[in-house]
DNA sequence: TAGTAACTACTACCGACTGTAGTAAGAACT
DNA sequence: AGTTCTTACTACAGTCGGTAGTAGTTACTA
């Protein structure tokens, strides 16, 4: 998955929020806060379509924005690229991980890993 | 921690595989593979430098430099900084990655966090 | 001791990416 | 016919990373 920018990744928090797919100007409506200009918000939609980021689908005249994957799964995409940056010691890096995860956090990993290591060796 | 780019990957990497200090002609040499100048070398560890990557003493007239953090602590920073960028289900953003992280590795990770987890609520 | 080699400091340049936006052109509404 | 909305295309500046050159200084060497 590519690296977004600051402003893409609003862009995509925004989808993410968004119950349906949204036009460029309910986009830009939603960051009403930053003064942005229409085309800027075309701009980085099309360049996350580059991504496949989002997908568009037309809709009469305007076009129809929607993530291309949910948060988590964009997350954990990226939770995969930093850890093949370990090159070797993938391992270690998932313990050293481990150790300085928020204990909450910790706790719905190791359920979730209960899960899938039951399932693989029973 | 600060995005590293491919050379500068490379030369951490040399640096993490080295048992002490190495000089930039140390580390040129070991990237022998790849035709660099010094100079750029030079650049690189000046950069990383300023990402506070590696710190840098003094030898004679030449300087030794060393990471400023072990391989397995920066994965799992950049681990954490992937997390991060989730915003909010974090927790669910994990789960989605237990799910699809290699077993073994699960493994390891699981045993990892059976020692956390019980040691934080016994 | 004069010359050469090694090393650092500073500067430079180019390509990719990102933030930001303008303009042109077509469709639709007034 | 004019205004409005939308898309397509183009542009420009800033930052980052890869790559390196030059200048100046220290140290070894013939």
């Amino acid at each position: 998955m590519p690296r977004l920018g600051e402003l893409e990744r609003s862009v995509m928090n925004v989808l993410w929020d968004a119950p349906a797919p949204l036009t460029v100007r309910e986009v830009l409506d939603a960051l009403g806060e930053r003064d942005l200009a229409y085309t800027t918000i075309m701009t980085v939609l099309d360049r996350l379509g580059t991504k496949e980021m989002v997908r568009r689908e037309r809709d009469g005249r305007a076009f129809h924005y929607a993530p291309a994957l949910s948060r988590d799964e964009a997350t954990s995409e990226l939770l995969h690229a930093a850890l093949d940056e370990a090159g070797t010691d993938r391992t270690a890096a998932l313990v050293h991980f481990a150790r300085t995860v928020d204990p909450d956090e910790a706790k719905a990993l190791r359920a979730a890993l209960d899960e899938i290591v039951s399932r693989t060796s029973p």
